[in-house]
RNA sequence: GUCCCCAUCGUCUAGCCUGGUCCAGGACACCGGCCUUUCACGCCGGCAACAGGGGUUCAAAUCCCCUUGGGGACGCCA
């Protein structure tokens, strides 16, 4: 079989969003799947709008993603003159013209058009006026007034335009550079793309792109339109359905992993398996199960599977992706051994890496900040005899191993009469300044000897000064 | 307005192509319960959908038509 060679073609106009990056994956999984060739295409002939921060921000997010291209990056703008030799030969070949309407002339055009109830379009004014390259003139494609244009399309099946609903589209602007429609076509034929998969919101311009592939006599590539992503007032994904730029869910703790599992999974489907390893993405993926339907961004279900991939990736691995976030919160530490235990203890309670900094912090302050609820419950009176009866026991210990210190509250649950509850409480809270966290053996282990013994001896001196400011 | 696409629980979806095994399965969320040193995890259970109407057929979530609803496109943006 003939190798697959798919493309990403963003405009560098704007950040990467996450609906751009699942057609991203689509292409990029579909490329890996077959072992073809993805490649990687920066669509700026729109000078006005493409920035450097754009392009820089697309890598930066791609990268994150782990989405490698083979090809590229191919900068529109640096191959004018390839589009250029391609107008000229639609021109010389009779399948395009100069047009020198205005733009006032077009608008007043599709005012009328919409007025009588048709579609907007240009009517033709100088289709047939053989008109030369002028000041203000551009180049416009001639479209076939009748007939139909098919789009076999992989995923929605076969769609039939009649060509009288196409106009005379512009291929070249009057300043010379060229549009999208054109660009696409000549850039997919030039770079050997035989596999177009992309957002549903093309289709429309697959005809014009059709009937350029045909008057250059190329052969179609296969055409694949993925259903979009909304927001969950159905209407099109922006900035106010929430964070949609692929570097903000980095930034609020979401592995790549687990983004790119939600993101492939909303409109394609592998039976009832809903998590996915990157590696069983690409061995899984496949076009038949993509599906027709547009399809809500559910970030409770991303968030959801952000927990899942935490708890399937190996603590270590998690240590330097959970560093920069404790950075954040003033925590400075490269002790990895250290990291890695106190992530065993929080991964799989830990929604988002930026969660599990927020609840790691009680491993690195020196002095436990008591919350005022908890240490109004739990640090009090009653807690002394227990905390103190810990704290001998505790001194006897060389190590923390769990057995040794489910043994030391053994013996201090037989000394003072209470259950285990009534005694880890108030220890979890002198450990920790809160009444939630990991289990309480687990943390004295992490925490080992010299930090306990401290913070449970604060505790004890909390409680007297508490008393006697009371008397 | 014109054209195009879509339609199963609140959401993502399986099932649809190749009608019967579906009084429709899974997941998220939600609600119970169990586990338990807290919070979680985990486990068990519950709530909840074939948009409506016509056909075709012995039989329709599955095939056909209409209606309705939703989305998208109509630019010298991509």
């Amino acid at each position: 079989m003939e190798e697959i060679i798919t493309r990403f073609p963003p405009s560098p106009t704007g950040y990467l969003h996450v609906g751009g990056a699942r057609t991203a994956l689509f292409n990029w999984l579909y490329a890996r799947h077959t072992k073809g060739r993805f490649v990687l295409r920066i669509e700026d002939t729109d000078v006005q709008r493409s920035t450097q921060e754009s392009t820089d921000a697309i890598f930066e997010a791609l990268e994150w993603l782990g989405i490698d291209w083979d090809e590229g990056p191919y900068f529109q703008s640096q191959r004018f003159p390839i589009y250029e030799e391609y107008a000229q030969k639609l021109l010389d070949s009779g399948h395009a013209y100069y047009c020198s309407c205005s733009s006032e002339d077009l608008e007043t055009m599709r005012k009328k058009a919409m007025e009588t109830g048709g579609k907007p379009k240009y009517d033709g004014t100088c289709r047939d006026k053989r008109l030369s390259k002028g000041d203000n003139t551009v180049i416009r494609f001639k479209a076939p007034l009748m007939g139909t244009t098919v789009l076999e399309d992989i995923i929605k099946g076969n769609i039939v335009f009649q060509n009288s609903e196409l106009d005379d589209f512009i291929i070249q602007r009057s300043d010379s550079t060229p549009t999208y429609n054109f660009v696409v076509v000549i850039d997919d034929i030039t770079m050997g793309i035989n596999t177009v998969i992309r957002g549903d919101d093309h289709v429309n311009n697959t005809p014009r792109q059709i009937l350029l592939y045909k008057a250059l006599e190329s052969p179609l590539p296969a055409f694949g339109h993925v259903p979009m992503v909304l927001g969950n007032d159905r209407s099109r994904l922006s900035k106010r359905h929430g964070a949609t730029s692929v570097t903000a869910y980095r930034d609020m703790g979401y592995l790549p992993d687990a983004l790119i599992n939600y993101l492939v999974r909303l409109g394609w489907s592998f039976g009832d398996q809903e998590f996915f390893t990157r590696d069983e993405l690409i061995e899984k993926f496949s076009l038949e199960n993509i599906g027709r339907a547009a399809g809500i961004f559910d970030q409770e279900k991303l968030l959801s599977l952000n927990a899942d991939h935490i708890k399937a990736t190996p603590p270590r691995e998690l240590i330097p992706i959970l560093i920069p976030f404790l950075k954040e919160k003033g925590v400075e530490t490269g002790d990895s051994d250290y990291l890695e235990s106190i992530i065993k203890t929080l991964n799989i309670r830990s929604k988002t890496l930026r969660d599990m900094a927020e609840d790691a912090m009680f491993y690195f302050q020196d002095e436990i900040v008591y919350d005022e609820k908890a240490a109004k419950k739990f640090l009090s009176p009653s807690a002394l005899g227990p905390v103190r009866e810990l704290i001998k026991q505790l001194e006897q210990l060389d190590q923390f191993g769990e057995k040794d210190l489910e043994d030391a509250f053994k013996k201090v649950m037989e000394i003072t009469e209470l259950k285990l509850g009534k005694i880890a409480q108030p220890v979890r809270v002198a450990l920790t300044g809160k009444t939630a966290s990991p289990g309480i053996f687990e943390i004295i282990e992490v925490l080992e000897k010299e930090r306990v013994m401290s913070r449970l001896e604060k505790a004890v001196q909390f409680i007297m000064d508490k008393e006697q400011k009371k008397s």
